[in-house]
DNA sequence: AAATACAATCATTCATGTCTGTTTTAATTT
DNA sequence: AAATTAAAACAGACATGAATGATTGTATTT
C-alpha cells in the first residue's frame, strides 16, 4: 500500500459521515467495511505489504474501487482500520483462551503457538515490519503493541496468581514465551528455520516456564 | 522494489558483459557495483523494502539511474546481488567471531546479539519478509538461509567439540540461540518488545545454553 | 425524497525498462 | 611516446504501466 504515496491536495474531504448511529442500514455499511478489512488481511498474507494495493483489495473483496473509497477515504484509512481490527482480534483470541477451564502451561504455549501461525499474526507482522520505516504506521501500531503486552501480562497474571511472589521471573517467562513463539513463527515463515525443529523448541519452552514458576503445577 | 513490476519484453539484453577478467579497470566496476549494493542496504534499512526504489538507490549511491542500469540490468538483479552480499557478509562476520581465541558462551551470544542489531541483519530481514510472498526472491533466499544454518552449526560444532556427545541438545541450543536472538532483535525493532527486557533475556539464554552443554565450561 | 451504497472514469504521480548520447579509460598502433 | 580507437562508465530522456486520490454518475434503500 505504501501509505499516502500521493499527497492529498484537496480539502480533507469530509470523511464519509461515519454512520455509526446504532440502528439503520448502517449495519450493511459496517458489514462492507468488515469485508474490505478481511480482504486487506488476505492480501497482506498472500501478496505481502509491498504488493497490497487498493485495486487488489477491492478485487479480493469483490467490490469496485469506487465503492471502497466510499467506505475508506483513502488507502491509509483502510490499513489503519485493519491494524486495529487485527489488534482487537488478537486480544479476543487471547481472552477466549484464558476463559477455558484448563490452564496448564503446555496448553497455553500451544494455544499461542497456534495463534501466531494464523493469518492474523502474519498480516500483523507484515504491518509491523512496514511500520519500522513508516511513521504514519508506527504512530498507530506502537501504542497497540504496548497495550497488547500489558493485556498479555494481565491475563497471564490472572491465570497464575501464585506467580506474583516473583515478578521478575514472571516477566522473564512472558518475554521468553512471546519472543520464542513469535520469533519461531517468523523464522519458519521466512525459511530461517525448518519446521521440524518446532516440537523440541515448544517442549523446551514449556519446561523453561515451569522452572520459572514458584514450585507447584505439573 | 517489488521485483519486475514491469515485464521485460525486450530480448533479454545481453547482460553488460560482466568484466570479471581479473586485471583491468574492472576494479572500478566492482567498486561501483559495491557502492550500489551498499546504497541498497542503506535504503532497505531507512525506507524498508516497499519503498526501496531504483531512483532512490541511485540517489543514495550518488549515481545516475542510467549508470546504475549499466551495472545491473534491472532492479531484480540489484537486489539479488544485495542478497548474496548480505549472506556472505553474515558468513564472514560469523567466521571472524569464531577465529577469536576466547570462546565462552557469554561472548558468543553477545557477539551474535550485536550482529543481529546491525544494518545487515535488518536489511536481510526486510528481504526475508518480502520473500515470503515473492517467489523470485525466495528462490534465491531460501537456499542461502539453509546454507547459513549449516555453516552456523558447523562453526559452533567446531568450537565446542565436546558437544558431539549429545547432538540433539546441541541442535536445540543452536535453534534456541537463533530464534531468541533474531526474534528479539525483530521484536525490539518493531516495537513488540521493550529494549529494557533484553539483558535479562540474554542472561537467561546463556544459562540455558550452558545447561544444555555436556558438563564442563564455566 | 434524500441519503447512502456502489460503479466508472479522470488526471497525476511515480517507478520501471529501454534507448541514445557523452565522457572517460585502457589498449593498440605508429 | 604520442596518437588513435574501442570499450566501458556514466548521464539524460523516453514510453509504458500502474497505483493513487478525486470526481461524476447510477442504483438502492428507507
Amino acid at each position: 500500500m505504501a501509505l499516502s504515496r500521493t499527497k492529498s491536495t484537496r480539502t480533507a474531504k469530509a470523511a464519509p459521515s461515519r454512520n455509526t448511529g446504532g440502528t439503520l442500514q448502517a449495519a450493511k455499511a459496517a458489514q462492507t467495511r468488515s469485508r474490505l478489512i478481511e480482504a486487506t488481511i488476505r492480501c497482506l498474507v498472500k501478496y505481502g505489504y509491498a504488493n497490497t494495493t487498493t485495486p487488489r483489495v477491492a478485487q479480493e473483496a469483490g467490490l469496485s474501487r469506487g465503492a471502497m473509497m466510499h467506505h475508506f477515504e483513502n488507502g491509509a484509512a483502510l490499513i489503519k482500520a485493519t491494524i486495529i481490527e487485527l489488534h482487537e482480534r488478537r486480544l479476543r483470541a487471547f481472552r477466549r483462551a484464558a476463559e477455558k477451564p484448563e490452564h496448564d502451561v503446555d496448553n497455553l504455549t500451544e494455544t499461542y503457538w497456534a495463534q501466531v501461525q494464523k493469518p492474523g499474526f502474519i498480516a500483523f507482522h507484515e504491518l509491523a515490519v512496514a511500520a519500522r520505516t513508516d511513521k504514519e504506521l508506527s504512530d498507530i501500531l506502537v501504542p497497540l503493541q504496548e497495550e497488547f503486552r500489558d493485556r498479555f501480562n494481565d491475563q497471564a497474571q490472572a491465570l497464575f496468581p501464585e506467580w506474583r511472589s516473583s515478578p521478575e521471573k514472571f516477566d522473564l517467562a512472558m518475554n521468553l514465551s512471546q519472543t520464542i513463539l513469535e520469533g519461531m513463527s517468523i523464522a519458519v515463515q521466512t525459511g530461517a528455520m525448518s519446521s521440524e525443529k518446532v516440537p523440541a523448541m515448544l517442549h523446551h519452552l514449556e519446561n523453561q516456564i515451569r522452572e520459572l514458576m514458584p514450585r507447584e503445577q505439573s
